[in-house]
DNA sequence: TCACAATAGTCCGAATTAGAACTACCGGTC
DNA sequence: GACCGGTAGTTCTAATTCGGACTATTGTGA
């Protein structure tokens, strides 16, 4: 991604102030993700699979951040290190089921409530609840606007 | 990254909208910069480089989105591409100058103008001027949240 | 019943990513 | 002048990324 440096422009200028507001928030994330010993996906992965009764890779990849031919790899990891398992899907020799192990459950109850937690602070120290309804307006549009523009 | 589900802290529902507004933006903006024959990160050295005599590793890496360990792969990319070159320094043999050639030089010129007026159009339909003041202001305290809790 | 389109998941190649360890070099202090 | 701390850039490892090609399977329509 790209920061341009640009000045006359009073729509670019939100450019700057959302790809900065998020790489602050990604990276303090990732590094508490990482501080769980998982990265960034696994992560996405578990949190997206927890109460469920488990998800196929189509709705698992429509649902996380983590495109069909990245899902893989990933999900691989993580059945090797014994926090999900791949389960046939009857009726349906295309389909896997993924689910979280008793492992997996485990872990999704203990890093999901301690990553929110963690979180949080930096969100409500930042804003109050007005601002954020503001935000969340104004920051669903301009997703919505980048998303028809992907239709196009 | 992570997209967990929350419902009930206001607080936190900023952070949905926030990451799915900049990943339906990067994901334009990815596609339309590898549609110029460059990749994300490339591009960024690029434009960074743009207007200046040239910048050393540290400054490029401090200026764009590419840390200093990934900063060498993509600098030995864009010398094999003929887009920058590599020079030392008169006095210190640690640091390196780094500057576009002219064919990296008629590329920038080429490539961010076009680019600006390609994302342009996506912010100008989504907010009004008013709104994107607001954005902005809400967005820079939310960096600066989180930039904080990172020295911390 | 068959052919074809669509779907599901995997594989692939090139590039990137984070962060730590490493070597070479410079600046400050004694 | 010697030594030590800090800086600059590179190397390394494991994981991820994208997008397309691929195989296997299912669904649809004639």
């Amino acid at each position: 991604m790209d920061l341009p440096n640009l000045k006359d422009d009073p729509y670019l200028q939100v450019l700057r102030p959302l790809v900065e507001a998020y790489l602050a928030f990604s990276r303090i994330d990732s590094r508490h993700i990482r501080s769980l010993r998982l990265t960034p996906s696994q992560f996405d992965v578990i949190v997206t699979l927890g109460d469920t009764t488990g998800l196929t890779c189509s709705q698992l990849s429509s649902q996380t951040l983590v495109t069909k031919g990245t899902l893989t790899g990933v999900l691989d990891r993580l059945e090797t290190k014994g926090l999900i398992k791949r389960e046939s899907v009857l009726g349906d020799k295309r389909r896997t089921k993924i689910k979280l192990t008793e492992k997996g459950g485990a872990l999704f109850r203990k890093v999901f409530a301690a990553h929110i937690a963690f979180i949080r602070p930096f969100f409500a120290r930042a804003l109050s609840p007005q601002e954020v309804h503001t935000a969340s307006t104004l920051l669903l549009r301009i997703r919505d606007s980048f998303q028809k523009g992907g239709q196009a």
